[in-house]
DNA sequence: CGACCCGTTGATTCACGTCAACATTGGTGG
DNA sequence: CCACCAATGTTGACGTGAATCAACGGGTCG
């Protein structure tokens, strides 16, 4: 449970033991939200910060026709909205594309963890690597054509999957439907399914249902202009919990009798 | 010159006496960069923090052919790469628009001012800001035509520039050129061009050289869907009493729990 | 005066959106 | 076990918004 969001701050940041237990202390079981249910929405008064600690969402907004753009990808150890006291109401929506752990904290706790010299280091430096994928979303929307874009959504998630070790060396599971991906990059879901089309008949990629197998990394992330810096991976050495996708336990959390 | 900065942050934060003394002890009188130079560069290891005192700047990538998006724009008081040390390095650049002058902080600068309660909420409150802008963008961009794009744009700069007191109730001089624009709304000149035609033909906003006035300014945001409260204008920390969220849970659970 | 940036224009192309099916899959309940 | 349904993926025909290409005028600066 609260094991997983130590993880991700710990990722690469390693932690004092007294922090790690204050952060357990701190978060808590969480409760448990369904599938496509909204964790957070815009307009919120938010006087309570949300966690994931089990699950996978995103943040989007909506347009006035319906249409959604996704601004963000939400894992396990992400904050919905640290700080977000600070602010009046939320500007987006956060949806649970799986069911979802979630914890609640107040706003002294995140005061108290702010006070760590460790821990404020890694929810700035976890701030910081949101903000930097955000600015690249934005380049590769505003000025990059459809195929590419879906080519480097793909590269992206390999990589941030790989770092968790839910990807192979050069595969993964793709657990975004074609519509998702299409409000990630900015697309529809027709433009967005031929250029999957595009890439498969250019040898780029290669799928069977939603396994995506990259026969050659680096030629996809030459064609799709990715350099994985803006994703600030940790230095060399240090214990990477990569390669094999062994069993995928975040999306079999089902909706308990409990909710 | 230090006013500037402590301005930006006491806009919606306002701080105690020491914490602004503190902030300007720590800025210092910067240095001038002459217009169209680069503070911070693509690639740069990031020792050092920089803070834009006079002038103003934006935030862009290029990509391998040259073309560029622009993904944020800084005035005076804006950190250009706050805790960027605890990044490996820049993975965008950051260039000024007109002669900047930009202080030169260290990491250790950083880490005192982050010990002052009120200066850590600032700080914290600044950077969701830029955040909330940047979200804004990618909606902006991934979701509208040419012509709301650019109309939003537009609302932007206005608001902002109003809070600033650089404009007035309905009408702003443009100090940005047509190409900074596309750069920033993923758009070519020539069409930003056009919707500029379009937005002044149908009488959204009229121009006289750089200085935009808006008839009607609820209609442009009407129009371009804009709601300022991305920009969160409003008294950050006010608290108040409210209820407490009990239970989220049955305005979003949809499956039938009939069972 | 020439060089350059900026705004503007017209002609043309094409990438992507739109619309409207249809196929496939997986889950659900009878 | 199958019939059904919703979500997802796929396809074709077509329209269009924005990119592209190429030029031109005005202003400013050295």
């Amino acid at each position: 449970m609260a094991a997983t969001i130590i993880a991700k701050l710990t990722a690469l940041h390693p932690l004092p033991e007294e922090d790690k237990a204050l952060l357990k202390s701190v978060v808590g079981a969480g409760r448990l939200l369904p599938a496509s249910s909204d964790v957070v929405r815009e307009g919120d008064r938010s006087q309570v910060v949300h966690v994931i600690i089990e699950g996978q969402a995103y943040r989007y907004k909506l347009l006035p026709d319906g249409r959604r753009q996704i601004i963000g990808y939400l894992v396990p150890g992400d904050f919905c909205d640290l700080f977000g006291f600070l602010l009046k109401r939320m500007d987006h929506s956060i949806a649970a594309r799986t069911p979802c752990r979630v914890a609640h904290l107040t706003e002294e706790d995140i005061l108290v963890l702010q006070k760590r010299p460790m821990l404020a280091r890694a929810l700035w430096w976890s701030s910081l690597v949101d903000g930097a994928i955000l600015r690249e979303w934005l380049v590769n929307v505003g000025r990059r054509t459809a195929d590419k874009r879906v080519a480097h959504i793909l590269c992206e998630l390999l990589m941030r999957l790989q770092v968790v070790g839910h990807a192979g060396p050069n595969s993964f599971r793709l657990s975004l439907s074609q519509t998702e991906l299409a409000d990630t990059v900015g697309l529809t879901t027709v433009s967005v399914n031929r250029a999957f089309q595009r890439l498969r008949q250019t040898g780029l990629i290669s799928q069977t249902s939603r396994d995506i197998t990259i026969p050659d990394v680096s030629a996809l992330m030459d064609y799709a202009e990715f350099d994985a810096t803006y994703l600030h991976f940790r230095e060399p050495n240090d214990t990477r919990p990569d390669d094999r996708s062994a069993n995928r336990d975040e999306t079999t959390a089902r909706a308990g009798p409990e909710t």
